[in-house]
DNA sequence: CTGAATCCGCGGGGATACTG
DNA sequence: CAGTATCCCCGCGGATTCAG
């Protein structure tokens, strides 16, 4: 028979799937395209607003700022606004950020090892 | 001054560029959450389609069988369909494929490592 | 059970203009 | 230069239906 304790969950077990959701939702957050581009762009250096622009190709105005609000928000990047004029404002990744930069780093690693397997097998793939 | 031959590009370069849009083709196509996620959820294992739908939280039926599609596409995974009736269809990852699910793991250990900096980072963001 | 196709609403995301 | 706000459209993605 089940409890009503357990249908509710122990309080253990709702801090794991608070946890749980919190990181699925850090996932969601992290795991796009720009976000990642953004990551590796930035590397180890420092970075400005319009360095950044550039440096991500095909990445809109719009798309930076949304990004980096939010991987600024989850704390991957600091944020140093230098009160001059015109305005520079540097972006680094913390070191939470550069910590996931490294796996950015492999997945970009594995996509040039295996651009040859991959592009064969779309080739192969109306057949 | 900048000859015709470095306008176009040298052949080698051009090869280059071309290897860079292809990757940056894959790494699009990779780089979103149902994909990994789904990697994520096939691991070692190999499962089928309904599994997969319960497996992957929150996935629609129309995402999983777009990703899956993708992903067997570019030979990430592989595609056993057994004709029996009802049809059973089981999806496996491909070596590329387990290849990149250790950088996908990477990614959720990152993710539960930093939980608390993030939710930390997040409390003090408002300031 | 797997999967393709259709409909459709909502939001992602581009372009532009404006502030500091 | 950096950032916000507004407009607006296209396409993502969910729900549903039909086929094998």
């Amino acid at each position: 028979m089940v409890t009503k304790q357990q249908l509710k969950g122990l309080p253990e077990d709702a801090d794991l799937r608070r946890a749980d959701s919190l990181a699925r939702e850090i996932f969601s957050d992290v795991a796009n395209k720009w976000a990642l581009l953004i990551i590796e762009a930035l590397g180890e250096r420092t970075l400005r607003f319009s360095e950044l622009r550039d440096e991500v190709e095909g990445v809109s105005h719009k798309m930076l700022t949304q990004n980096l609000r939010m991987l600024e928000r989850n704390g991957l990047v600091s944020r140093k606004v230098h009160p001059t004029v015109p305005p520079r404002v540097e972006y680094t990744l913390t070191e939470p950020g550069r910590a996931l930069r490294a796996t950015v780093d492999a997945m970009c690693d594995w996509t040039h090892r295996y651009l040859g397997h991959i592009e064969k097998a779309r080739g192969s793939f109306g057949a």
